[in-house]
DNA sequence: ACCAGCGTCTTAACCGGTTTAGAATGTACT
DNA sequence: AGTACATTCTAAACCGGTTAAGACGCTGGT
């Protein structure tokens, strides 16, 4: 009894007028009588019937779909909470529209290269996000080579042609430095993610731009892959060094919270001790203890304008959506007053 | 000069056959001479031609795409591990074959249920996976309803026709209260997530049951949705019981890196006065301070099984493809020895 | 009475693949 | 020579929608 799905064909027999006039209908063009259309409607819905996406996305050539492909290799992205939230923000702006996300995780660039290629050029998706964009990255030449539509997260140093959408966050890391050099801080550590990503890059010259117009030495900086094995492998480094920082900013707060733990195992009390700060303001930041002070980010507000404004682009309107809200300092208890000493040995 | 994208029919009269033996060519099906196929498989590569996903799709009534629809809540979902995890095992699989993943984040069950459906119904995906399966599950007759593909992440005591997959988790958790009386623990507090999620009620029971079965009394249990905000409200609620727990063990690890955080807060020291114990075995649990006790699941071999799975089924196949290993137990530094006096004012 | 113009509806092509029926050709067998 | 059969290929239908072009009837103006 299940049947084949109704088509359009079916709605059309049984309300007695041709497949094009139903479409016309059911997608609320003019050129249809009001009791026609009304017909039409209430046969189309006692039938059941729903647009099959497969047919639409080739008669329209738009699938109402867009791909976000993550190159970070597992064990980073099964605690990095930006892309759930991220995802989370993509999905309330897309969904109601009923458009949809198509996600891909890869393992290697090249992999990611090919992935977004492959999703464009097969149509399956009518744009893509492009995150982490990387010096000299080959997506943005590949995107252009297919004319595709794009947003890029990230900082319009970015010279692509493309709308680049990024929280701002300048001001709050100037005025964390500011919050540390008024607890005492001189010395401070920054833990930053790989160099050849272009917003990793720009948070380190931020806080390094912050911290010298406010007087102080140029931070000791480690860089980091952003996993928490590597956020503990820079505090270690940074707290043996000759001059141990005071205080140490990490590029996220997972890394924030491993250098936490190698502090506490290393009998250093934070905040008395170092003060430590995350990035990203993650839930568990609230829990740790001491609570991490951390800058805030609203990521899923981020991602529900870019899926705005990648929506908006494939329209081809020109809708500007705004920036996200800049990025606001949050302190907790990981920061203190500089220590009477200098920590070490 | 950018053009039209090359079809079949281009590729067709440039080889100057039909297009239906283009199509025969391109897919390796028998038919066609050895010269031939050769001359229209280096035409095609030559003039660039990539499958449309979208006209594939139509005529073969196959998307290759999946469906996953999570339904946590925004918070909740940032810093739990699973999902990310999960993801890159489905990816492992799917992407070698060119298949897709379909992912979508919601807000309530309602829209939860109308995701899944108008993914099927619309064809946009061939199959889902059913994640956080609950007590008359909804989705389960939907997708009996739709006679659609499906993959159950959970314990088989749902009696649905569909194929399950899941972690057996029952040596691993009775070897964790081996472990914990071992250590001269009887108090157990247990911090559980819903108690209509399947999984989670069976997490429960497989706990009670160790513990009876070893001679402790009944764990005290308090129930929650997951989120560290809980699992704090719960570690508070269960210490500030008159007998509190020695031991305390969490559904997850995030749970019980809040717990964690309340214990060292309240001055209780972990794990001289109380042990904490996770479950899942996330990254963070490594750098934590104490590192924590967990049970330890594969869940991106999970992924990849229940994906191999999932396209099997869509094939027709009936293959089999095992479940995922065990869950173990991961013993680290936040259980210890049982305190000699109990904690508590 | 005629034509213009409008609103309503149908026809048929089209999107880019897959697939079935059958044509054309060659080979082997009787 | 005639038939049976396999191989290779073509033509055309089909998947389920969208959309351009035009048919048809009605109204109003002259």
């Amino acid at each position: 009894m299940a049947g084949r799905k109704t088509t359009i064909a079916d709605v059309a027999q049984r309300a007695g007028v041709s497949k094009g006039l139903v479409s016309f209908a059911l997608n609320g063009r003019p050129g249809v009588s009001p009791e026609t259309r009304e017909r039409i409607l209430s046969v189309a819905h006692d039938m059941g019937w729903q647009p099959d996406a497969r047919a639409r996305a080739l008669s329209t050539n738009r699938s109402l779909a867009y791909g976000l492909v993550l190159s970070r290799n597992p064990s980073v992205l099964s605690s990095d909470p930006f892309f759930p939230t991220f995802i989370s923000g993509v999905e309330r702006a897309i969904s109601g529209p009923g458009h949809v996300l198509v996600l891909s995780v890869v393992e290697s660039l090249e992999r990611e290269l090919e992935t977004y290629r492959s999703l464009l050029e097969s149509g399956r998706v009518d744009g893509v996000f492009l995150t982490d964009v990387r010096r000299d990255d080959p997506r943005l030449a590949l995107v252009q080579e297919l004319s595709a539509h794009a947003v890029v997260l990230g900082h319009p140093r970015v010279d692509a042609g493309f709308p680049t959408l990024s929280v701002s966050d300048e001001a709050a890391l100037d005025a964390l430095v500011a919050h540390l050099v008024a607890l005492g801080h001189h010395e401070l550590g920054l833990v930053v993610g790989p160099s050849h990503m272009l917003h990793a890059e720009r948070w380190r010259d931020s806080l390094v731009a912050a911290a010298t117009t406010r007087g102080l030495r140029t931070p000791r900086i480690v860089e980091t892959d952003f996993s928490a094995e590597m956020g503990l492998a820079a505090t270690r480094e940074l707290l043996e060094g000759r001059t141990p920082p005071t205080a140490i900013v990490y590029a996220n707060d997972h890394m924030a919270l491993a250098g936490l733990g190698h502090a506490r195992r290393a009998g250093i009390e934070v905040p008395r001790e170092l003060s430590i700060v995350g990035y990203g303001d993650s839930d568990m930041t609230r829990y740790a203890y001491p609570s991490l002070t951390t800058v805030s980010v609203d990521v899923a507000e981020w991602g529900y304008r870019a899926a705005q404004l990648l929506m908006s682009q494939v329209e081809g309107g020109t809708d500007d959506v705004g920036q996200p809200p800049p990025a606001r300092l949050e302190v907790r208890e990981s920061t203190a007053s500089v220590p009477e000493r200098p920590v070490g040995p």
